[in-house]
DNA sequence: CGGTTGGATGACGGTTCGGTGACAAAAAGC
DNA sequence: GCTTTTTGTCACCGAACCGTCATCCAACCG
């Protein structure tokens, strides 16, 4: 799900962009000043940014080129100020985008997907994280046990990443329905049989797993 | 020097453009209708095209996803509406961004500036990557196979470029049919068909893809 | 130690998903 | 103008996958 940060200090319209950009399908997350937005940014990176330019603190204009510098992350300006002079000096900053308070959220939800057509990710390999012999990357869709690539099917793969993404937390079987198969409720054995089907492809020795361990009464998780 | 094309019927408007744009350091070519800019822009193609959304014979929405369709080209639609529902159609059409005449000429050039940065065409040459015994060369607009030229077709080239640029990565259909053909919403077994077809030209064996490979339930990749 | 509960596993039918050939429309070339 | 190439849609097929069930096994309880 694509992510979005909002860093604009008037409380009344962060949450009513957020509620509304939520509704649009995005997921929000909101921060009242441009400090504690870059401080957001930096722990849990959004995919865009929306900033307000009149903050107190530090003002919009620094904020951006602080984002530019940290990263490549597409900032759209949300400014009640249509002056030109405005205009200008933020996307001279950095900005990719700016438009005029009061924002039409379809329009707001436009000018996002535009900028995604544009937006470059980053090259290199794709990030990966390790379990032992185990590797797992989310973005090339790939599972390696020593090296050697592992076929695993969909919802195997969306499962072994839930059970990554919380490595060394117990999952019950309801939580795994629920955020791998959006099953509120349902029958709790299936998560067993793709959890045998699943060690049957990534442990050496089934019967006795090592990194995907059942915690009786509990659920599964993910050890190192 | 940076080439712009104003495709826009109203000839004041157009010529104030262009002289404004020329004032700013960009050459600027202009055309009076859509028909007229979509020809001059296959010939030689220009790095921006703003475009009218009120124009006499084929009308702007239609000429933006010509545009598109041809090539990667920066699309900025100049109108004299700033209705939410012309905005969104012009973006979903393919346009990156939307100004509301009258404009000013310093955030206009400040947008255009903006747009340079993410756009891939001026992102820097990409030159030739390998993928085994495959050869791309975005610059050339050529694909090898063991040095010997394979002809591919505009879209099976965009295709492959979109894949090489995120080489490891998985692209869901989705992704693609918003990269490379500029849908939002679309008929996902389009991709399926010019994967297919891109199979049969550039792997040894179509059948067991080796480099374009399929992610069941996820997508496609290139890998090497 | 027997009973009970919770987990593992193999088999099977229905369903989904991706590949492909055929075809019509549209574009490009002549 | 016409012909050729390219593109997008459709329908069909086969393989891969999913979810259910029945059965068996191991751990835990008294």
């Amino acid at each position: 799900m694509t992510a979005v940060l909002v860093i604009e200090d008037d409380d009344r319209i962060r949450l009513a962009l957020q509620l509304a950009l939520e509704e649009e399908g995005y997921a929000a997350d909101g921060a009242a000043t441009a400090e504690e937005g870059l401080r957001r940014q930096r722990e849990s990176p959004a995919d865009y940014v929306l900033v307000d330019l009149m903050l107190p603190g530090m003002n919009g204009f620094d904020c951006i080129r602080q984002l530019r510098r940290d990263d490549d992350v597409p900032v759209v300006v949300i400014s009640a100020r249509d002056d030109t002079h405005d205009i200008v000096a933020a996307l001279e900053a950095g900005a990719d985008d700016y438009v005029v308070k009061p924002v039409a959220i379809k329009e707001l939800s436009a000018r996002l997907r535009a900028l995604r057509r544009r937006a470059r990710t980053v090259a290199g390999p794709a990030p990966a994280q390790f379990f032992g012999d185990l590797e797992i990357s989310a973005e090339a869709g790939e599972v390696r046990r020593s090296g050697q690539p592992v076929p695993v099917t969909r919802t195997e793969f969306r499962l072994l990443c839930e059970l990554a993404e919380h490595a060394g937390r117990v999952l019950s079987r309801q939580q795994l329905l629920s955020r791998v198969w959006g099953y509120e409720t349902g029958d709790e054995r299936l998560v067993d049989v793709h959890v045998g089907r699943l060690r049957q492809k990534i442990e050496p020795d089934p019967a006795n797993p090592r990194h995907l361990v059942t915690l009786r009464g509990l659920g599964y998780k993910l050890q190192r």
